[in-house]
DNA sequence: ATTATTTTTTGTAATGATTACAAAATTACT
DNA sequence: AGTAATTTTGTAATCATTACAAAAAATAAT
């Protein structure tokens, strides 16, 4: 996606498009990696000329917070980060603990009995091997 | 569940019953409240004496690698735990803070196309106000 | 354009949860 | 009981995240 069409989403989304914030949305949008903050400050260091952590800590809440990102809680240790707001769901592999989309319906999602509930998000999150590390052990 | 039981289901699964594991299971079960580990550690300093939260981090952790608790990362600054293996979801209210469990199936759930993964854990949850909330909000 | 005002970013310090580790205590074995 | 192995304890270290005030940047007003 174009820095034009960034500044655009995130305008609608009623984000002011600073430079570093569409950066930041840009980077999560075109890597789709599931990054921690530690992830993306090493990669947009050498790319924004005096980049702050906390920066990226700030833009980050304020991304979830106005619904244009979600923060994924797979482990307890870590953060991760997606710019895919639309229903999916998340495999992470224990052993080279990348985390990985899988496609889901809401309609597949189960429908549970919460009478009165305001559901806000759905997550579902799958732990295990991922068939790239689950062959080499094999192997 | 009577710590007799609660000893016998330890050992069956390789966690040898000493006196504070059964006591911190025999809390888990009990309760049903998916405690933090301040949680836990707050109500039983009063009925175990001497004891200490390093201790129960152990003891957690060793439940959850024998697979007699689930640690539950819901929200990213806390992980909580469960003596329920059994598949079921978690919501979490974004007032009370509180977590509940609620009924699905494993046929209900979706199956994604993981080809070659192999699947340890599941985990769906869902974050929102609980209706009990929700009613205040309104009045 | 220049200045003033608001918003954002920065950097350090504080916080809070979890882990590391060595000593003390407990448990199991002979 | 005596010894060895395991567990628990308590403090210190670590790591991610937040608080906060000063500096910088962006926006609005003159």
């Amino acid at each position: 996606m174009e820095q034009q069409q960034i500044s655009a989403y995130l305008l609608k989304n009623g984000i002011r498009p600073l430079q570093k914030r569409v950066k930041i949305m840009s980077y999560l949008v075109s890597k789709r990696n599931h990054p921690t903050v530690d992830m993306i400050y090493g990669d947009l260091i050498h790319e924004i000329n005096g980049l702050s952590k906390t920066t990226i800590y700030n833009v980050l809440n304020l991304f979830v917070q106005s619904g244009v990102a979600l923060a994924l809680n797979i482990e307890g240790n870590e953060i991760r980060y997606d710019a895919d707001t639309s229903i999916h769901g998340h495999f992470k592999c224990k052993i080279c603990t990348g985390v990985i989309d899988f496609r889901i319906n809401q309609e597949e999602l189960p429908k549970p009995s919460l009478e009165g509930f305001r559901i806000d998000e759905q997550h579902y999150y799958i732990k295990g091997v991922c068939s790239f590390c689950a062959n080499k052990i094999e192997a």
